[in-house]
DNA sequence: AACTATTTATAAGA
DNA sequence: TTCTTATAAATAGTT
């Protein structure tokens, strides 16, 4: 009988399903790993079965992360976005503190001179300056 | 004379190895796309050429942000974490000046309807002020 | 880009 | 599951 040829279309017997799924996993993962050597590129693979395992291929030398931040870059999908939201919230609150702040409050500094100085800042704010630089 | 087999080494040759990144590139796209309709799996190919060109195969009905997240949720690798530390640390900062403001400067209020601070931030701490408030 | 001699992948059977 | 093998598919070198 024909061995080899298939349609492509879902295979609806699930044992089969799951063998060539299997076959075709390490097939996948070893062109990717050829093609890694050949063409000196680097690969990444990812796949979830219909059982929703996890498998994945990785070219040495490079990790999932560093291939998300370089699809980001590249695509311009931020998919960091959602895990900022609760940092946002923070700052939000921050930034309306110093506004706040900012709107109602005058500061002064010394006067060179004085005995009692009120306060001083030269200093203190050089070392802010270096925190904000940083 | 021979033709097909390989030895699974770089290319050294610039323009066989495009073309052959090429041919295979394509391969795998054309494999990840049978398996994602023969198996009902869902794969992700994202590469990265030696001439940093990126190409991607990403199965329908699923975003590569998806992929991220699914593939964080199942490795258990935390691969935000990296990110939310350094907002983490640019909000210490922030809280930090904001503190140190708070505790050792000594703060004037104008008297309501006063013209003139009762003291004056040299010019120096302003843009710093500034900077802290973004 | 297209061709083809070979190698490689793999579907089905054992 | 793992192996075998007939056949399909991929592809390296060539044009």
């Amino acid at each position: 009988m024909a061995r080899g040829k298939i349609q492509i279309k879902k295979i609806e017997n699930s044992t089969n399903r799951q063998v060539t799924y299997s076959k075709r996993r390490n097939g996948l993962f070893k062109k990717a790993s050829e093609l890694t050597v050949l063409c000196d590129a680097k690969v990444s693979i990812i796949m979830v079965s219909c059982t929703d395992k996890l498998h994945e291929y990785i070219s040495p030398s490079i990790t999932q992360k560093q291939f998300f931040d370089q699809y980001q870059k590249a695509s311009g999908i931020d998919l960091w976005n959602s895990h900022y939201e609760k940092m946002q919230e923070e700052l939000r609150q921050l930034k309306d503190v110093n506004k706040k702040l900012r709107t109602h409050i005058r500061f002064g500094v010394n006067d060179e001179g004085s005995n009692v100085p009120l306060f001083s800042l030269n200093k203190h704010c050089q070392e802010l300056y270096g925190k904000v630089q940083m």
